[in-house]
RNA sequence: GAGCCGGUAGCUCAGUCGGUAGAGCAACGGCCUUUUAAGCCGUGGGUCCCGGGUUCGACUCCCGGCCGGCUCACCA
């Protein structure tokens, strides 16, 4: 097996006297940066070439070529062609991309225009001579290549991958014997040496010394397909992220939404917070919590569901506003937009209602765009366009349910229940007649309107008795001023004026356990301190709750949140 | 929790009608000093997810289980 080959070499280089871990290697660069030092974007500059196809692959549906003029100097090509033979000059035009750091005919298609640029050209234009710098960096041997008395390969690092040559004249003899013997596919090692472009053009590091920094036991997964495996992918992260380039850039994007939102809430004057994830009461949402247990002081305790009530404890407090970005846990089923444990942004402003909270919900979205995407305000999910760009569709919850049911407000809010529980059981809602008033509207709007709305869109003024902490509305008691921003079919924030009056929030909380007794397992619990807190006066408040899992999906086009959670729950392997 | 689909070499995947398993990459040996899915010659590698059953014989058929994916239910 290659494992028991692998660990052998690593007794044997400690034998040697050579530390197969050592402790430090010294790098003047991270890979990324040489690249951006000596290499141009291009930014999709449209030229029309003539070239010779050297190679022909396949890349995600599309062709990948390798192009290549007299002299031996190649760019690549990505296109939908499909009769092109290797061998063979054409002509191409397309836009000029970096893929992979190397310079790309992105959609290129073949044309009978007079060519504009030869690739010698576009080389000089983008790619720049690196005069032999010296550099020493480190990463993942990806690729592999000896040829006999000479070595090609590519060191990886997170953010950009770079090509070396090591040559027995200038490695020595020994040195090369070493590598040869020593160093495999996977390892981490670190180089020194000089930078140089070879005869296609690509930036190398001409290696003067090479040293092993960590010996890597197993095979790398498959070099072109990468690892492919979902239950793998989730549970060895490690794997996907060294071998599936488009992992590393979703939580990149992640790692960056994060920053811009962090960013966006501090320069708007917001104090970052943390509040308990041990709770005695669980509460500020319908959901069913986690139980654990507290050995000293010999108490359950619950992780947090929602940070809410500590959040508008400190609008009492004094602070204006605030925000939280951290996880909640819900214990309820694991699917394509549910993860136990999730990470949510709450935020709070004092003296703001719910129109601020749409106003400035769609500021945000506008920074995001502009940072996370770079401006680019579209994405692609689940094969619709989705626009993010401000400004969004609003939309009243009454006259959405009205358009699509033919009933209105007074309806669902005063008509017999077994009516409700006849249309539920038209629309297809599972066991209606288990359901309480509150929850059967709920499902219906589930069911009828949430499928509608793909563009962002917000859906404001809730029945009140979906709502338990929001304030009433100024021109309607049955509702309250709450609106929910969905966008892909998911909810992604969650929104109200505050309600802060505590005689009524302590009757609204009454209303939440009469809903428990009626068979409700997920409405909220009592919270008597919350209560003494508002009877302290909490100031008129705006408060808001964005889920960072689901933005992340969205912003990445993938319509699952186990590839936006880097380690997603599990079932435990079997056999360990 | 229910239904459907899947689990074969380190990875990506084939495997016909039930006759004890193949390819590419990776690995190993050899050749090769500008290659890049390098190339050429050769070699090794399997708990076919686990446990039963049917059968002369099971990767294949049947039953049970484990893990995963999708859909539904529940939820954000």
């Amino acid at each position: 097996m290659e494992r028991e080959l692998r660990e052998k070499k690593v007794e044997k280089l400690r034998e040697l006297g050579i530390n197969p871990y050592p402790h430090k290697f010294e790098t003047t660069h991270e890979i990324h940066k040489i690249r951006e030092k000596y290499e141009r974007d291009p930014e999709g500059e449209e030229v029309v070439l003539r070239a010779k196809v050297k190679r022909i692959s396949n890349y995600e549906g599309k062709k990948l070529l390798r192009l290549t003029d007299e002299s031996g100097l190649e760019i690549l090509a990505l296109t939908e062609e499909q009769d092109l033979k290797p061998g063979q000059e054409y002509t191409f035009k397309g836009r000029l991309i970096r893929h992979e750091g190397k310079l790309t005919l992105a959609d290129a298609v073949l044309t009978e225009e007079p060519p504009d640029a030869t690739i010698a050209e576009i080389k000089k234009a983008y790619d720049f001579d690196p005069k032999g710098e010296r550099v020493s960096i480190a990463g993942r041997l990806v690729a592999w290549r000896p040829m006999g008395k000479a070595a090609f390969g590519h060191l990886q690092d997170l953010l950009g991958k770079i090509q070396i040559y090591l040559r027995k004249d200038l490695l020595g003899e020994e040195r090369f014997k070493f590598v040869k013997e020593f160093v495999d596919l996977g390892d981490v090692v670190g180089v020194k040496g000089k930078l140089f472009r070879t005869q296609t053009g690509e930036l190398t590091v001409e290696v003067e010394e090479i040293e092993l920094l960590s010996k890597c036991l197993h095979p790398l997964p498959e070099k072109w397909h990468g690892i492919r495996d979902v239950e793998v992918r989730y549970r060895q992260r490690y794997l996907d992220l060294i071998a599936n380039p488009e992992a590393r850039k979703i939580f990149l994007m992640r790692s960056r939404l994060l920053a811009e939102i962090r960013r966006f809430m501090v320069d708007e004057g917001f104090l970052e917070v943390e509040t308990p994830v041990l709770q005695p009461v669980a509460s500020g949402a319908n959901a069913r919590p986690f139980v654990t247990h507290h050995n000293y002081l010999d108490m359950d305790l619950y992780l947090r569901i929602a940070p809410e009530l500590y959040l508008k404890r400190l609008i009492v407090g004094g602070y204006p506003k605030v925000f939280e970005i951290g996880k909640n846990f819900r214990n309820e089923g694991v699917d394509t937009t549910h993860n136990p444990e999730f990470t949510m942004m709450e935020f709070y402003a004092a003296y703001w209602d719910y129109r601020d909270l749409m106003k400035f919900t769609e500021r945000l979205f506008q920074h995001l765009v502009d940072t996370v995407l770079e401006g680019k305000g579209e994405v692609e999910f689940e094969g619709h366009r989705v626009n993010l760009r401000p400004p969004f569709r609003v939309v009243r919850y009454f006259d959405l349910l009205e358009e699509k049911t033919g009933k209105g407000k007074e309806f669902f809010l005063r008509a017999p229940l077994e009516e409700l529980v006849k249309l539920a059981t038209e629309l297809g809602v599972k066991k209606p007649e288990a359901l309480t008033r509150a929850k059967l509207i709920d499902k219906i709007f589930e069911k009828v309107a949430e499928p509608e709305l793909v563009q962002p869109a917000f859906v404001i003024d809730f029945p009140k008795i979906l709502s338990p902490l929001a304030k009433e509305h100024r021109e309607d008691p049955d509702l309250v001023e709450r609106f929910e921003l969905v966008v892909g079919r998911m909810e992604v924030a969650n929104a109200y004026t505050e309600l802060n009056d505590p005689k009524e929030q302590y009757r609204r909380f009454l209303e939440q356990l009469e809903e428990k007794r009626a068979g409700d397992e997920e409405a909220m619990e009592m919270d008597l301190d919350f209560i003494r807190a508002l009877e302290y006066g909490m100031p008129p408040t705006g408060g808001e709750g964005i889920g960072i899992d689901r933005l992340a999906m969205l912003f990445a086009g993938v319509n699952s949140i186990r590839e936006v959670i880097l380690f997603p729950a599990m079932r435990p392997e079997s056999g360990e």
